[in-house]
DNA sequence: GGCGTCGCCGTAAACGTTTACGGAGAACCC
DNA sequence: GGGTTCTCCGTAAACGTTTACGGCGACGCC
């Protein structure tokens, strides 16, 4: 672990200036003999460029950092591990911010672009607010955002298509004959829950079914909150289905069938929400609405190249489509998924 | 995102010297008047150090790597998740590196080490090779490996047990009563495939059970292969429990069991390893050996902090203690998990 | 042979910090 | 009032690169 080589080592090895060994280590035009003697030497002293003082003078630091609330949470992994081989054919590396759902910690994550550490941020906030508009106007690097941003903001944006995902399963439900279609929901003050919550009763008026308030619950995105909350909607009606936020509610919401003796999918279908390994491995396996998190990861670290490779372009918004994976939890003869 | 104002805006907008403002900002004995005169200043430009600059001068980057196989591992999300508020606590940021489980991917990470990106590696190989030996040796930066490495390897390390954790196991079957105990294992030239069956060999011994070679199949760590390995097992004879070298095996483990009407545990108790999300999302629950990835991930990162402090400290070994976490399937009365 | 051209190379400045060093002035003591 | 000490500050060097600029020798041309 001693102290590295830098290029006056190699420069005095060679017997050359240090701008012939930086011209013969960026390949630009140098004559034979120097190339050789510099190449040698550097090979001799085992010499590696240091990135830094390269980051110092170019002012790039071939990083992009990507901000969200948990890196336990099976979404962000998707899109993690998605961004990853693009970025690094890139040739960038990628730094990892876990806010804990923390608005003053994603705020701050966004100021400290400022320290130069990254050439881009992508961010996935839990929450969009004002305070969020104002500091990506102001951010010192481009900022992608996973997530709905209204227009007009400087940001290139990545969204999903809830909507679409939510009336993909109703229309599926429906078809197998379902009529009473319950849904468990997350908190309504998240972005999510109040998009899902729209989607939800849109879907009920095209498909010309009653809406009927007994046959929504609300409780957080967990596994015990959506027990709870499923316990709490068969206490007072009868669905033919539900459907639900997020694949740990579904998760909660088989729990409480199995244990009353509801079968699934011949008393009540039960779709999830975000298609995460949980789905296939539940029992059944769980039908659930995609949307996509891996392909939204993979466009918004495409939109961060683009973005650093032409910094003027107008901002640009992608939606990415939703898909229905179609399991054993709505029809049951997908028994082993 | 225009250029933002460095230390010598400040000190022309201040009307002092550069020195000055570097001092007040690190807070070195300044006269009261200077110091007024330089926060105000930055206050305005709303400055923010250049984080490049700084680590070029003080050859620090507060930036820590960790390099495995894949992110969309639980095993390593586990790390991940644990690493990041130690580390975020000691003001280091956390680059995250998958080498798609490819030796000279992981090399390569370690050669890079010299660029100087990072002030150190956290690396978690797939395989312990001969050229990862003499790369540890000759890192450019201090490095932590989650997994065994041989004695005097210049590098701290963290472990799992896996040996007690598969003897917790088949105590635990042992004591259920289950006699002729099936091992479906992952390929044997993995560090983990092969620490597996030296453990399950000795837990029968020690257990005076026989060793049976038709109890033993062997598939790669994926569901479909856990499900072919176990059907092959069937086909052969009659196990009344299955110990699974992770939790995915278990997971084909069961759908075959389910396929073929064996109840589960009634017939068969089934055991995962690594306690992943998957084990409690299952049906039954899986039982599974806990191997503490959250836990050898803290460690790790909390061996990383002590060796940035202190260079020469002797490298030190951590062993983190398996735990059997007990569920539906291999104990009927917990049901419900 | 003088002159322009060209290829190659070295000097030095720059990126934005931190910090060793020394100078200027005030305060203090005798 | 001269010396010592102390506080505060500015100058400049350094970290390891990249790159603009100019020098120098070789070569070709008239």
């Amino acid at each position: 672990m001693r102290q590295g080589p830098t290029i006056t080592t190699i420069a005095e090895r060679a017997g050359v200036s240090i701008a012939s060994v930086s011209r013969v280590l960026n390949g630009l035009p140098t004559s034979e003999a120097t190339v050789r003697a510099v190449r040698v030497a550097a090979e001799e002293l085992g010499y590696v460029p240091n990135s830094v003082a390269r980051s110092l003078k170019s002012s790039r630091t071939n990083q992009v950092a990507f901000a969200m609330a948990d890196i336990g949470n099976p979404t962000y992994v998707a899109m993690v591990r998605a961004m990853q081989p693009v970025l690094k054919d890139a040739g960038l590396r990628l730094i990892l911010h876990s806010t804990d759902a923390d608005i003053d910690d994603e705020l701050d994550v966004l100021r400290r672009l400022g320290e130069r550490y990254a050439d881009g941020l992508i961010i996935s906030p839990i929450r969009v607010t004002e305070r969020h508009l104002e500091a990506f106007a102001e951010a010192r690097a481009p900022v992608v955002v996973i997530g709905s941003v209204p227009a007009g903001t400087p940001v290139d944006n990545v969204r999903a298509d809830s909507r679409t995902g939510i009336r993909l399963a109703l229309d599926h439900l429906y078809a197998l004959g379902r009529r009473r279609i319950g849904f468990v929901n997350g908190p309504l003050d998240t972005v999510p829950g109040a998009a899902r919550a729209r989607a939800y009763a849109d879907a009920l008026t095209e498909l010309g079914l009653p809406h009927d308030p007994a046959l929504i619950e609300i409780g957080d995105f967990y596994r015990e909150d959506g027990a709870a909350a499923t316990r709490r909607l068969l206490a007072r009606t009868r669905p033919d289905a539900l459907m639900c936020a997020n694949d740990l509610i579904a998760l909660g919401a088989l729990d409480v069938l199995r244990a009353e003796g509801v079968r699934v999918p011949e008393d009540v279908a039960v779709v999830g929400t975000d298609d995460t390994d949980l789905a296939p491995a539940a029992w059944p396996a769980l039908t659930s609405v995609a949307l996509g998190s891996a392909e939204r990861g993979r466009r918004a670290a495409e939109l961060m190249l683009d973005r650093l490779s032409d910094g003027d372009a107008e901002p640009r918004v992608v939606t990415v489509e939703p898909r229905l994976v179609v399991r054993g939890s709505t029809c049951s003869q997908k028994g082993i998924s």
